[in-house]
DNA sequence: ATGCATTCGTGACGTTTTTCACAAATTGGT
DNA sequence: ACCAATTTGTGAAAAACGTCACGAATGCAT
């Protein structure tokens, strides 16, 4: 067990794992060994077993890893065992298609309020969830519990708008807009740059065309 | 200039210096030093000249780089000067939402089908692209020339779709299921994984409640 | 022309991340 | 009770990645 910084490769192989452990309790299994773990993706063992190291000795030897107790365990440790309430900033394309998303209510997150700067949007709802007038942010973020922003609104706008949110107290942000943003210490910020990775399959294709097969 | 095989964070950082480029292409700026290139984000500037360097010597000593020059380099680098046909597969909130994003425009990528299971959907039409049939993937792939995949299915049938598509013949997939998909090694296969980023941000949120200020 | 201020390209160095390999712990069969 | 078969936890080695520092090339002022 160490306690020193953990990497956010490590905590991003812990979901995959918690994801993991989850369908294999559905499934019914016991226990799990890292090798076993390992062939289900395409990880090496060794790794599984350093990255859970990081938190304790969750392992028996000999045996492997209770599915159900290392399941709890990483729920716990990544924090799962916790609602929290999501608000997210411009609610175009994105932000409405994020409010339904089901991969929000899976992992404990809420979509408690849709903000947006457009009269004709603000007051009506989405999916069950208020626009709101953006101005009004911090008053309704605070009033609501929200914990966690979501940056949907278009890039030239993102940098004003996070700023707003960490001026508000909140610590964690996801922001979807293709632009490097720059926030303090303190604040977690994630940024989803889809144009990067997109930009990743055309690399791949003009180089694969070089001395591709077909 | 190395030929040796180009990671995947350089090509990442790529995007990053074309974006950037672009913008100061369109301020007028002449040339640009990669000091100064490192300033406007949170890097290195001998980085920035690695990464460059692995394709070409595209700066002058004392100099720095000239905008325009390293701006059509990078864009015919990331195969940004060749044109694009996505089908997407899934029909449903987020793949409609990417149907009109700009990002794929502005990006030289065209939307040009959608793909869905279901019959109320096929037929009908999204944004200005028609949906098809799943089952005619392969037909319509063709005919339309498509050359890249988005998956936006539930996850438990994303494997069978991303078969699917390799099946097609179609070599650059982006996945948005979370859920890690197994793909040959000629195929490049991108996860966006949504999920993983949330739990990111639920572990930090975690923990900083432990020893937080606040 | 010469010197000086810049800035690139790159080898050397340092850090982080991954993989290897093996002692230590556990189970189950005899 | 002991041995063989597992499988963990972890130090050490290897690989990948990032940073530093400096020689070499260039432009500009004098
Ligand atoms: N549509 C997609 O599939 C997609 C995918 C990935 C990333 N993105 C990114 O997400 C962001 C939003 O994309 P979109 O397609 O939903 O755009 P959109 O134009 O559909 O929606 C943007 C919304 O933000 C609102 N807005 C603008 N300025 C605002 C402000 N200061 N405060 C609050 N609201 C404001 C607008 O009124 C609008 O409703 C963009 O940065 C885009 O690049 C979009
Ligand atoms: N909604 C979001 O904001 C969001 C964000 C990130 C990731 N995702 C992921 O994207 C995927 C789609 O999410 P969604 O919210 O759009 O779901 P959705 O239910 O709105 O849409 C899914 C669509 O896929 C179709 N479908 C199902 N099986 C199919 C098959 N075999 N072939 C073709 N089409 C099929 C369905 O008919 C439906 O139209 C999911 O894996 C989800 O986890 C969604």
């Amino acid at each position: 067990m160490k306690s020193e910084k953990i990497s956010e490769l490590t905590t991003n192989r812990l979901s995959i794992y918690l994801r993991c452990l989850n369908e294999l309790a559905a499934e019914g299994s016991k226990t799990v060994s890292s090798d076993n773990l390992a062939k289900r993706f395409h990880l090496n063992s060794a790794q599984i077993r350093k990255d859970l190291a990081c938190f304790g000795e969750f392992g028996v030897r000999g045996v492997g890893y209770y599915v159900e107790d290392l399941r709890q365990q990483l729920t716990k440790i990544l924090g799962l065992d916790h609602h929290h309430r999501v608000g997210i900033i411009g609610a175009g394309r994105l932000g409405t298609a994020l409010t339904d998303y089901y991969g929000f209510r899976q992992t404990n997150f809420e979509v408690a309020a849709l903000f947006d700067a457009d009269r004709e949007k603000i007051g009506t709802v989405v999916s069950d969830v208020k626009i709101y007038d953006v101005r009004d942010f911090a008053k309704i973020a605070d009033r609501q519990g929200i914990d966690v922003a979501v940056i949907a609104v278009p890039a030239e706008y993102a940098q004003r708008v996070l700023e707003m949110i960490v001026a508000s107290g909140i610590k964690a942000v996801m922001n979807f807009a293709p632009t490097p943003l720059l926030a303090d210490e303190e604040i977690k910020l994630k940024t989803i740059d889809l144009t990067i990775s997109l930009e990743s399959l055309s690399y791949f294709l003009a180089g694969s065309g070089k001395n591709g097969k077909e």
